[in-house]
DNA sequence: CGGAGATCGTTCGCTCCCAAACGATATTGT
DNA sequence: ACAATATCGTTTGGGAGCGAACGATCTCCG
């Protein structure tokens, strides 16, 4: 989304309201919505980046793959079925991310015992040491970057995003 | 982030507490930045897939080709560095993406009148149509995904958000 | 005027991400 | 038992996405 729609300056805002009536023509629309949706976006994208330049670099690595990395590290193994879901990425994705985890040797993948199209991902010692290393660094830095944020802002935030996601999970 | 970060389920939020915890061993650490910053992430995730699919694929256009279009459509035609900031995405990234525009039929790309080095972007008749018809169901989407929050709480998202993006821009 | 350095878009190598097609393995129904 | 069916991980093809390196161009200053 276009970066006035997340202006601070209230003109610059009005303008952009302005030039989205423009496109729409006569049409009423919903620039709260719209608001709210972009926000959303130029915010993970923002952070994502911030992320990984100050945390997750000094790994190599990106951010699904410490998502994977930390899935794992708390569950211990995990069927690439449930990996995949906890993650928040398609199957397809996951092959390519374990991949560059298996490259770097922090993670194994085994045949499932009974099943052979499964296969049971689990933690190298590496992992498990990359992600212990990284999540004190990490939680530092999603404090920093809600630091002007009080306590029940981020509650509430976190509260607002919730009902969102759980708009979208009912109506796909 | 892991799923059970986003949980609507206060045990299963609790339980992912504790795993957060034990992976920190004894250091304390801010659950309630870790949660904000979570959820906007699967958010972003959720309502760009949602979007992609209900909205974008229609006209085989995905987000930042949506949103680079919809600039132009916006400004009539711009230089390719002013571009990639309004559309939040990097220099390297944009050729890329006009690229595709271009394929398209959505785009032209012309050498600047006096400098060499700089190229202007410009939306074709094809371009202009193209938002010109999403923009409504794109709208009408955004409206969906956040019926549960009410006008009040789509602006004070908004606005949380746009603090966290503030604290970002200044601290890099 | 002319070289040093800045600035522009592109290219490159890598990670990520999805939908759809695919092959191998399980399960189910008859 | 065994053919239809379902389910699993992978592959494929496409589009992002970034940082860094690169060539072309412009600007600044001596």
């Amino acid at each position: 989304m276009p970066s006035a729609f997340s202006s601070d300056d209230d003109d610059e805002l009005r303008q952009a309201e302005k030039d989205a009536q423009a496109a729409f023509g006569t049409q009423p629309f919903d620039f709260a919505a719209l608001l709210a949706v972009s926000n959303v976006f130029r915010t993970a994208t923002a952070v994502r980046n911030h992320m990984e330049r100050e945390v997750l670099a000094d790994h190599q690595l990106g951010w699904s793959a410490f998502v994977v990395l930390y899935v794992l590290r708390v569950w211990g193994a995990k069927e690439s079925h449930e990996l995949a879901v906890e993650a928040g990425i398609t199957g397809g994705t996951l092959t390519g991310v374990l991949g560059t985890l298996e490259r770097r040797g922090m993670v194994r993948r085994k045949p499932h015992p009974t099943d052979g199209r499964r296969v049971v991902v689990s933690p190298s010692a590496k992992g498990r040491r990359t992600v212990d290393a990284i999540m004190p660094v990490f939680n530092h830095h999603e404090a920093l970057v809600t630091a002007d944020l009080t306590d029940r802002d981020r509650r509430e935030l976190a509260r607002l995003l919730r009902t969102v996601l759980r708009t979208l999970d009912r109506e796909g």
